[in-house]
DNA sequence: CTTGAACCTATAGTAACTATAGGTTCTATA
DNA sequence: TATAGAACCTATAGTTACTATAGGTTCAAG
């Protein structure tokens, strides 16, 4: 018994990827090139259907391009061990974790200008927010 | 007494800032064509520079472009008043809070593939981290 | 008056897709 | 089997918010 086949759209569907982003995943070489039929047309199997769910997952955990090329790297080279893939997931998480600080920053000064500007009544150049943006270090470090 | 003037490099490095950027800005119409002199260099004063803060601020506190260009027609416009800059405000605040948590939501993934992987010296077909990737929905809604 | 830093314009590159145009192939139905 | 139209093909341009480059001109200090 075969595998299963699929044309683009179907892997599209498969993975919740548009069939424009799979071209683009060929060009930039993140997808291999699969046969084709006799007009043409892609043809994909199983494996492609599991490499593309492991790219998709790994960009919506905030991987780039460039890594999830490096972690295709060490799953379709032998002699890779787990502690390099983790050693990526911990570089990542502490990225993550640096941009949920620097968001909930941002979020203490968009609140605090909120609350300033209580009322909502006054002409825009009596606003505290216009006046926050104008004058002062909206973002602190801190 | 006149306004203090500024070339353009003044008034980027006043608002750190690049040059560059404040030629985008004014491409695209957020900041004003100045007054040149003789050999067609920019001159800046004051507004301009107060201006320019105010864009790098909103920026800084997540705003588009396009958001920015209605914050600044609420203030180049007369008529307008606060309750409109603090609607846009809420709304940031809230785009904000959703990004907070869907990077709190990944961060968990991120660390929960971390903990199966306790030693890492495992090859990478057997790693936890993988096969996460290949097989599961990383990434919740709840 | 000369030198070199700073400026000028216009264009291309970045990330990660998305959209469009204009044409071909596949497939379901009559 | 003929055909309509959905799905596919390639190539190129557009998106956001800049950044970088090339190739030339102006300004300011010594």
């Amino acid at each position: 018994m075969n595998y299963e086949k699929y044309s683009i759209g179907q892997l599209a569907k498969k993975t919740a990827c548009k069939v424009e982003t799979v071209h683009y995943y060929e060009k930039i070489g993140l997808m291999p090139e699969p046969p084709r039929t006799e007009g043409g047309h892609r043809v994909y199997a199983l494996p492609h259907v599991k490499r593309l769910n492991f790219i998709r997952r790994s960009r919506a955990l905030g991987f780039r391009i460039e890594q999830i090329k490096e972690l295709l790297k060490f799953i379709d080279e032998p002699n890779h061990y787990c502690g390099e893939v983790k050693a990526m997931a911990m570089q990542q998480a502490s990225v993550v974790q640096e941009k949920i600080a620097d968001l909930q920053r941002l979020q203490s000064a968009l609140n605090e200008m909120i609350i300033q500007c209580s009322t909502g009544n006054k002409p825009v150049d009596d606003c505290p927010i216009v006046d926050a943006l104008y004058t002062e270090n909206v973002v602190g470090q801190g």
